[in-house]
DNA sequence: CACAAAACTGGTTAAAAATACAGGTACTGG
DNA sequence: CCAGTACCTGTATTTTTAACCAGTTTTGTG
């Protein structure tokens, strides 16, 4: 039933819902998903949720504001902020916007435009190395490694990283967070996940390390 | 200001709010209020939600269908020395200063002095529930959850959760953070990682729930 | 007792929100 | 080339909701 996979835009719809009752403890309305998104008309919204609702991922309470209820599954993932100023009165801290890239479409570059839909706003002194971009992390690979799905990775763009390194790392068209190996033999991407197979790059492979996970924020805890 | 005592009534008001939000995924409207309470009046809601507003322990959102937003217990302490007041939309930002508690001493209090080695600045709508402290994981007890050592957990001070989620609970002198299981056996403590025991709470022992995992970060990420 | 909260009924109004309808573009598989 | 789907704009209508005003009853307290 909902087999069929989400398109880009749908999951960026679906993420932004739940974004928004991670922050304000209430799913959105039709009209602040288009403003958030861009959107001139809320009917836009509307036709995305009713979407979603086809294929089983949400389910729309009719007749209630606000009547969207995930479907159990998705109830984990996260989110972030949207990206607007915001003044520290007397606080001096300094707060870093990071970009929060949900799923990355194939073949275009990590932060493309459309990927962010909003901006986080962490304090640069939270992580030992600085964080260029936060990173939604998509499925279980890394489960044993403490990576869960929907985590927000705090990702440093850099090409290099050390042996035993978890990185983001480009292969083809995807886009896949792993354990770097270098060795003898060449390049591995190791899973923490005994399900999920050890990745050997190979020469013709159009391989890339896109950059290095320096932290881990999770907020979907709360059930 | 914040220590005015909620009438019955009013804590029923506030136990209702949570139990929408937990059962529907969004705060009450003032009409869905009144007709739980059995009230004639939608207006009665409204009244019971601006005491509950000037006390502090909610926040209404003007403007916005479904505005309630509760706040946890220790965010009015924070707010009543600042002498501040917010009256945040929905994409408002609001830095916290979360203390970062580390080893607990035995027997006492987790917000002790000693042991806040240093203060986090996170934004408050990072996490889904405010949280009132940082807790340093110690321990594998919680690894298949995602809960590492080194860990900071991001704890919301409450007295009461619910069956299923994950607590920091004190029993005795020790303080420890485990999924909370409430059955007519009574109260176990559940570790996520099969090699720990699961805890079976007793009346003779000395617990408490101590706060609530809404989120968490890992700084210590990098090798 | 007097008086102030707390706890309501009942009604009104303006804004917020859901939702339908009528288009338009771009792409994709047959 | 056609049909279908995804993804939009724009407009309109109805329902939901927040929020205010004017009263009434109850309850606790100095």
């Amino acid at each position: 039933m909902e087999h069929t996979p989400l398109t880009p835009r749908q999951q960026q719809i679906l993420d932004l819902i739940q974004d928004a009752i991670a922050r304000t403890g209430a799913p959105p309305t039709r009209a602040e998903i288009a403003r958030t998104l861009g959107f001139r008309s809320a009917n836009a919204a509307e036709e995305h949720l009713k979407a979603l609702a086809r294929k089983g991922v949400l389910e729309l309470v009719s007749g209630t504001s606000r009547g969207i209820r995930l479907v159990s599954d998705a109830v984990r993932h996260i989110n972030a902020a949207r990206g607007t100023h915001f003044d520290l009165p007397m606080t001096a801290m300094q707060p870093l916007l990071l970009p929060l890239v949900g799923r990355v479409a194939a073949g275009s570059p990590i932060l493309a435009q459309e990927h962010i839909d909003q901006s986080f706003a962490v304090e640069s002194s939270m992580f030992p190395t600085k964080p260029d971009y936060l990173l939604r992390v998509r499925g279980m690979s890394m489960r044993d490694a403490g990576i869960l799905d929907g985590d927000l990775l705090a990702v440093q763009s850099t090409r290099d990283a050390r042996n035993g390194q978890i990185v983001v790392a480009r292969l083809g068209d995807e886009v896949t967070v792993k354990r770097l190996r270098k060795s003898a033999h060449g390049i591995e991407l190791l899973p923490e996940n005994p399900d999920y197979p050890v990745i050997q790059v190979g020469e013709e492979d159009n391989f890339a390390i896109e950059g290095l996970a320096v932290g881990l924020i999770r907020n979907s805890l709360l059930l």
